[in-house]
DNA sequence: GAAACATATACGCTAAAGCAAATGTATCCT
DNA sequence: AGGATACATTTGCTTTAGCGTATATGTTTC
């Protein structure tokens, strides 16, 4: 029995969840700072300038909505943001980013968050974080 | 002083209610039926099978959101899907009522909504409802 | 103008979202 | 082992969303 997978992980996407994950500017904010590094919580406490419980939270958000996915590396979680299951899901992902780049304050984030990366030492919460990588794009430059 | 408008109308675009406006399933589903025609009250009561006052209640939500508009005519209000003052939420807009077409959910209340539209005389409520009429596509069609 | 109709809004309720402060947990360092 | 670091989660609270029921508003008809 315990047929593998008939359809257990599919368990068809929801878009309400993925339009109220989107429909917080603090989430939206993170995932603009995001983009297409991965980064560690400390960095988006820092730009935020946020409690990191709050920051906490709306990460955990945005990952029960498959939005962004987090990887552990010693004591420091990353996060990126990931490619949704649904086709369509990505696809909006994707155009929502591109507006928000468009936005006055997504844009300051972007800049204070380039900030931080140059000169980590002069924030104090930043002092010993590891810097921020580049994820691999999926499926927009040379395939992974 | 009250100055006249140094900014009154642009107030910028509100990306967070925008979204919180499609993330709700009985909003989709209403998005979905109008599609590009105009539809009375009536009808979306018809074929959600739900409370009109719910319905009303979604719709107005829908109207903050710059989502759509109404029209009244005589004692019914006609609804349909506008486009959103900011581009990017009108991109994004169009590519969710595309997305919303591959639902089987919303097949299915579409393909009720044709037959609510072909035969009003089976539905008590439709009696005497004004048929759906096409809305001229903001820039598709032969413009207007 | 009264009755009937189509729709909107107010009300009372429950559930969920969002927040700050406190606490828990895993990891690293010595 | 013990303290410090980096997050996650719990707690208690306030706000907001969504629902059904009841009622108000605007329109037409008689």
């Amino acid at each position: 029995m315990a047929k593998k997978s008939p359809r257990t992980k599919p368990t068809r996407f929801n878009k309400e969840r993925f339009f109220q994950a989107l429909g917080d500017t603090t989430r939206l904010r993170l995932l603009n700072i995001m983009g297409d590094q991965e980064l560690c919580v400390c960095y988006f406490v820092e730009v935020l300038d946020q409690p990191q419980p709050k920051i906490s939270r709306h990460l955990a958000y945005l990952r029960r909505a498959g939005i962004v996915e987090a990887r552990r590396e010693g004591k420091w979680m990353h996060y990126r943001i990931t490619r949704p299951t649904d086709a369509g899901a990505a696809q909006l992902l994707r155009q929502t980013l591109a507006w928000l780049k468009q936005d006055r304050v997504m844009q300051s984030d972007r800049a204070r968050l380039t900030n931080a990366c140059c000169t980590p030492t002069k924030f104090v919460t930043l002092q010993s974080a590891p810097a921020p990588t580049a994820v691999a794009r999926t499926r927009t430059r040379k395939a992974r």
